[in-house]
DNA sequence: TCCCAAGTTGGAATCGCTTCCAACAGGGCG
DNA sequence: CGCCCTGTTGGAAGCGATTCCAACTTGGGA
């Protein structure tokens, strides 16, 4: 009835006794307003969905966080899809387009294919991208390559010459991974910077592997058992700086005395590390996702359609100047004492261990290295 | 059209020629179904609401993501609402009461008040928790105190007798914060534990405050400057171990030689820091309060009504027998070196820097320590 | 050849709201 | 006293599926 209709929303052109009777009957009743029917007839559903790669990623859940913040208060409800695999991906992506379900769709640093954005488009779906770039779509993302040279300049400016690098394997977009963009881009920026200081690449100084802090540890210390390791190494996200971190623990080089550690992302726990690093704002970058993509559910013109966030240096203790040879003592810590012997007793750390689980996943062996690469 | 609505769902009985018809007119018309009357007509939206209180914090997302993956197996749009304070828990959860959005809802570690819980029975809204109980309610919790006794049991038996407790402070239900009760249960279980083991209980040991592993820090500092320090201390979450840690580090107590750390949940990290923990199955807790929701949803009866999951002690290597007066040595380590001097200087981790930040959330300064609060 | 059962197909009713519209009640003003 | 305008109310027409049902094919068996 369009009487009820009116108290229950609005309220507007309703008498102070109808409206109180209405109410009264509702609450005797028990009746409950159908958001379907409601939604239906309104013809929107006033409801958002957010695709998020590996959910439980600090950097992923912190943006999470910032759309969800927006979104709530803009009054969407928000459908959240968890994405770990290219086949999730695949059929969320698929299952949005192909049912209206939400009046848009937020896509967190997940690179979609052209013909998956063409079909929103096509479908006339609003959509925006946090983290990710794609032609034609409203974008909030942050220079990567920028960062890369960001966290580089600040250790050649420290006076470190040989500098490492963990990170993400370039993977291409058919593989097993969601074939993340970041962490190729980052190595990137460190590579130009190294080169515009006149240093020349090695590229053995290079590793890279599945992202997980364990894996990094393993990378960082195949590093530091070099020959001649690096003074620093600089970690494509701080998870990998933490797995660094462990490393220098375990093979004994302190931090900052004998290696300095530098991070991306400045997720909270880089705080409590100490853990130099490239803060970028992610919570930032979920909330302007939203933000934008309700821009664009009322309507309105959104642009600059590439909206770049800021990015900056974060200095805390993990890096310094190098030490002088010889100088070396101090204390590195990330482990309690003796993890490093009962870890390795018990294979745990191995230098190799995680590759025979993640073997599979990593066809060529020259994704570990630069060369063809960057 | 019947023939359609054949043709897009199931497909039986409809001829190949006139399915392949319908097909290449929905494919021409770029023919989109609406999920919202679909639902309609349906009766159900196969949507599932989830809330969830601070997603950020580790525990929670990875509850989040068990849940997610097992809805999403079954086909449900999962609404994730996040709560930070009690004014949005209760705006979430009368919205969820007052109009009908989702077929059924899963409470995540937030205690709700009665009459809520009897606003959603009265409008017979399948509901489960997971790690909180509710009476009525389908629930998969942990034993708490259990967990607390398992973890002071452990310090115990490696022959501490002077064990810390850090963790979050008892607030009732009606102030600032959500009022979790597991950081009380755990506390529980240490008093009784030292209890058994006939150990006088020293309320100058436990220190409370909000949750975040600065303050954790902070809290464990001051344990660590009392005249008689003690030789373990328990955290009541992994965070909070975390910043215990720290602290250690930072006050010069190698870890574990000088202090042993246990922590609580067994979050990822854990495993990289050697942080012996009580492990809990947060993953498994998601995934299981979301599979007796589908039960419930699909008229099976769950029980028990009560689901405990099991807990178990792991032993990494932040604790050890306690050394004997004067053994010490080794190094304890989370922070880099020097971090202790220099962000002293900054003033970011003096002893009372939090307290400037979150008085006001503290009302009563014995919520400090152990009295009045079990 | 005819009939009937099984297989197909289109139409109508329904889900529970929003929204537009017509009808109606008052009150102020001519 | 009557008219018009404003404020209020109930009714009807969708929204876009699902689902039941009646009608229509079709093919096999009598």
């Amino acid at each position: 009835m369009g009487t009820v209709s009116r108290v229950v929303n609005g309220g507007v052109n309703v008498r102070e006794s109808t409206r109180r009777q209405v109410l009264e009957v509702i609450e005797r009743l028990g009746y409950r307003p159908s958001h379907l029917a409601a939604a239906l007839s309104r013809g929107t559903p006033r409801t958002v969905a957010i695709l998020v790669p590996h959910l439980t990623r600090p950097s992923t859940v912190v943006r999470l966080a910032g759309a969800l913040a927006v979104l709530d208060e803009q009054g969407y409800d928000t459908i959240v899809c968890n994405v770990d695999t290219p086949e999730q991906r695949d059929h969320h992506l698929t299952a949005l387009t192909v049912r209206h379900r939400a009046d848009g769709v937020i896509i967190v640093s997940i690179p979609v294919a052209k013909h998956r954005i063409a079909a929103f488009l096509r479908g006339s779906i609003p959509i925006v991208t946090v983290d990710a770039v794609a032609a034609g779509v409203p974008q909030t993302i942050i220079d990567d390559v920028a960062g890369g040279r960001l966290a580089t300049a600040h250790l050649l400016s420290l006076g470190h010459r040989r500098i490492g690098f963990v990170g993400d394997p370039a993977t291409r977009e058919t593989e097993q991974d969601l074939g993340f963009t970041s962490s190729r881009f980052r190595l990137q920026g460190y590579r130009r910077e190294l080169t515009e200081a006149g240093i020349d690449f090695d590229p053995e100084l290079v590793r890279l592997g599945p992202h997980s802090a364990a894996v990094a540890a393993d990378l960082a210390g195949c590093l530091l058992r070099l020959p001649d390791p690096p003074t620093a190494i600089f970690a494509a996200s701080d998870t990998q700086a933490m797995g660094v971190l462990s490393a220098a623990e375990r093979c004994g080089f302190p931090v900052p005395d004998r290696l300095s550690v530098v991070g991306f992302d400045d997720i909270e726990l880089t705080a409590l590390l100490n853990l130099s690093t490239v803060h970028q704002p992610l919570e930032h970058s979920g909330a302007e996702g939203a933000r934008r993509l309700c821009a664009l559910l009322d309507g309105a013109k959104v642009r600059p359609l590439r909206q770049q966030l800021p990015l900056r240096m974060v200095q805390r203790t993990s890096s310094a100047r190098p030490a002088r040879a010889g100088s070396g003592g101090g204390r590195s810590h990330l482990l309690p004492a003796g993890a490093d012997r009962r870890e390795r007793e018990r294979g745990k750390f191995s230098p190799h261990a995680w590759r025979r689980v993640t073997d599979v996943r990593l066809p060529r062996r020259n994704d570990y290295c630069a060369e063809g690469v960057v």
